[in-house]
RNA sequence: GGGGGUAUAGCUCAGCUGGAUAGAGCAACGGCCUUCUAAGCCGUAGGUCGAGGGUUCGAGUCCUUCUGCCCCCGCCA
């Protein structure tokens, strides 16, 4: 629709072009845009606000030139001139109905484009390592990076999720001392309590399991355990195991799925790691000092060296991120996208400065980041402190089972990454009806009760029937859905190009509102067959987007609530 | 000190890549259930968009300075 006004107008300029009412050498950027007040019309220029200056004439004379050269379309009705210049476009009400026919014909696919043309896009998220329970910050990143997974789907992407963890780092040492620790009856008051160890109470049920000989099924591995406190190895494998266990149950009842989880340890198995090292360095771009071996990442844009080999022996962490991207790159994903805390931030431009100084083709920017801020959980009115180690924290688990996973998913999801998110518990415990998604979940109820209660009057609705009845969509509660009906496809695609679900929330909340408003002030089930099939179209409509969208969050679409 | 993020109603947050009179939820107040689900609707009240400068027809939105808050700045991950 907008495309073929913006042609529309084009077509005007070229008129008064060729007229020499216009200069010729500029071809401008026609911007169209939906209005927000209805007496605007439908969808608004500022073209002639913007053509003004260069073209020496006052904005409304301009525009009036404009709107006395515009072809005819049949799905314009009116053309208006307001405000300091604005041309502003009614559309003809049969166009705006359409919507209505092609969401029923689209059903679960309306919206979804082909915009990805079937590419190779990678999403990691989470990437937790199996040192203890998912807490709320991994709970935000999960609900985000799924529903990117989500929006990249239905955009036409193939996309893989993936999970990337160490198994073999100091942190897992640290944690197979605790487990140990425990093993032996110590608890970390105790002065012979490893240093760094994991305080955590869940510690102590990772070694009674140990002790007892469980056998733990993660997704991607298997252990029994051995019972044997002085074996540290077996230790380690069981509690990476345990903790991955307990990680995937978490993400399960968080409705998240992984394609592949990835294995730091792999990288350096595979030999990827020192490959990595000795291209670096055949690259020149690395040197010693200090007994450690540096990368030059300052040459490609990093405010400082960074360490790749330390003085001991042994790499940092920031090689094998190094080895992990190159090795997505190779697998072929063009676009990557890297779903993360914000405490992760300095991590950017050092991994983009580790793949460039490979001299490969990776572009500059590859891959994607988006950083999500950081969640505060106030409780009692007060900020819980997260800490692992001190083992005080909100796990994602509680959440879930207090709060559910519909609203624990759109609590986190509904707000932009970048902006820092307070999780209330207590509101959000105490007051659970009065979450958000509970309001859209009702329309969406309340449209299929319709449906039943249809039904149980006796009548039928027949959707190629109703098509026909459209035109008797001609209140103003109406004309505002269809009209926001019609912009769901725009809304899905900008979401997924700026990796933003947040806005799909926001959109959900304008749709199930104008249904409520629309369903409190007319009756959908009346006498007349041809007004009550136009109105069962519209509330299907709407459900279906309803029920579109929230998929894209993964949250439920209830029939009853 | 350096880098990133952020600042919008009492609180939690939107604001569609610069548009017309800045929006919603919660909290407050007043109405609406004999009628399709009241987890709803309608109305009232609530704002110098942190502060100053700049860019232009036009700024919550872009640039700049300052201030506050959050997060990073390790040969930890």
């Amino acid at each position: 629709m907008k495309e073929q006004l913006s042609q529309l107008i084009q077509q005007a300029l070229d008129t008064l072009v060729a007229a020499g009412e216009l200069p010729g050498d500029s071809r401008p950027e026609i911007n169209i845009d939906r209005t927000r007040d209805p007496s605007h019309g439908d969808l608004a220029s500022n073209i002639a606000l913007t053509l003004a200056r260069s073209a020496g004439k006052k904005p409304r004379d301009l525009a009036a030139m404009i709107c006395a050269a515009l072809p005819e379309a049949p799905f314009i009705s009116k053309t208006e001139i307001a405000g300091p210049g604005f041309i502003n476009f009614f559309l003809s009400s049969g166009s705006s109905q359409a919507v209505v026919q092609r969401i029923l014909e689209q059903g679960g696919q309306y919206g979804c484009s082909d915009a990805g043309g079937g590419r190779r896009v990678q999403v990691e998220f989470v990437s937790a390592n199996p040192t203890g329970p998912l807490h709320v910050g991994h709970g935000r990143g999960a609900a985000v990076g799924d529903s990117i997974c989500r929006l990249l789907a239905a955009t036409g992407w193939s996309v893989a999720s993936e999970f990337y963890y160490n198994d073999a780092g100091a942190q897992i040492s640290n944690l197979a001392l605790s487990v140990q620790a425990r093993c032996r009856g110590l608890g970390p008051e105790d002065p012979e309590w490893p240093e760094d160890g994991y305080r955590g109470d869940y510690i102590q049920d990772v070694a009674s399991a140990y002790l007892a000989g469980e056998r733990i099924d993660a997704e991607d591995r298997h252990v029994a355990g051995l019972g044997d406190p002085d074996d540290l190895d077996a230790i380690r494998e069981f509690a990476v195991a345990y903790l991955r266990r307990e990680q995937d149950l978490d993400l399960k009842a968080f409705a998240v799925h992984f394609d592949q989880y990835f294995l730091e340890s792999s990288l350096y198995d595979s030999g990827e790691v020192e490959a990595t090292v000795a291209r670096l360095i055949a690259n020149g771009h690395t040197y010693e000092q200090d007994g450690a071996l540096w990368l030059r990442t300052t040459a490609f844009g990093d405010d400082k060296d960074r360490v790749m080999r330390k003085r001991e022996g042994g790499y940092t962490y920031f090689l094998p991120d190094v080895a992990y991207h190159f090795n997505k790159w190779q697998r072929g994903f063009e676009r990557v996208i890297n779903e993360q805390g914000a405490d992760h931030h300095s991590t950017v431009t050092r991994v983009r400065a580790g793949l460039q100084a490979l001299e490969t083709a990776i572009p500059e920017g590859w891959p994607d980041y988006v950083l999500h801020q950081m969640v505060t959980v106030m409780r009692d009115g007060s900020e819980v402190k997260l800490s692992k180690r001190a083992g005080s924290y909100v796990t994602l688990r509680d959440l879930i089972d207090e709060v559910g996973c519909d609203a624990t998913r759109y609590f986190l999801v509904a707000r932009a990454p970048s902006s820092q998110l307070t999780f209330d518990i207590d509101l959000a415990m105490s007051q659970s009806n009065d979450n958000p998604v509970y309001y859209i979940q009702y329309a969406h109820a309340r449209a299929c009760s319709m449906q039943r209660k249809l039904a149980e009057q006796g009548w039928d609705w027949v959707p190629q029937r109703s098509l026909a009845a459209l035109e008797r969509l001609q209140e103003d509660h109406e004309k505002a859905l269809l009209k926001r009906l019609d912009q769901y496809p725009e809304v899905v695609a900008g979401a997924a190009a700026a990796s933003e679900p947040h806005t799909i929330a926001n959109y959900l909340r304008e749709l199930a509102g104008e249904f409520h408003s629309w369903y409190n002030a007319h009756k959908v089930l009346v006498e007349e067959q041809e007004l009550r099939d136009a109105r069962l179209a519209l509330g299907e409509a709407v459900r279906q987007v309803i029920a579109n969208g929230l998929q894209l969050l993964g949250v439920s679409a209830p029939e009853t609530m």
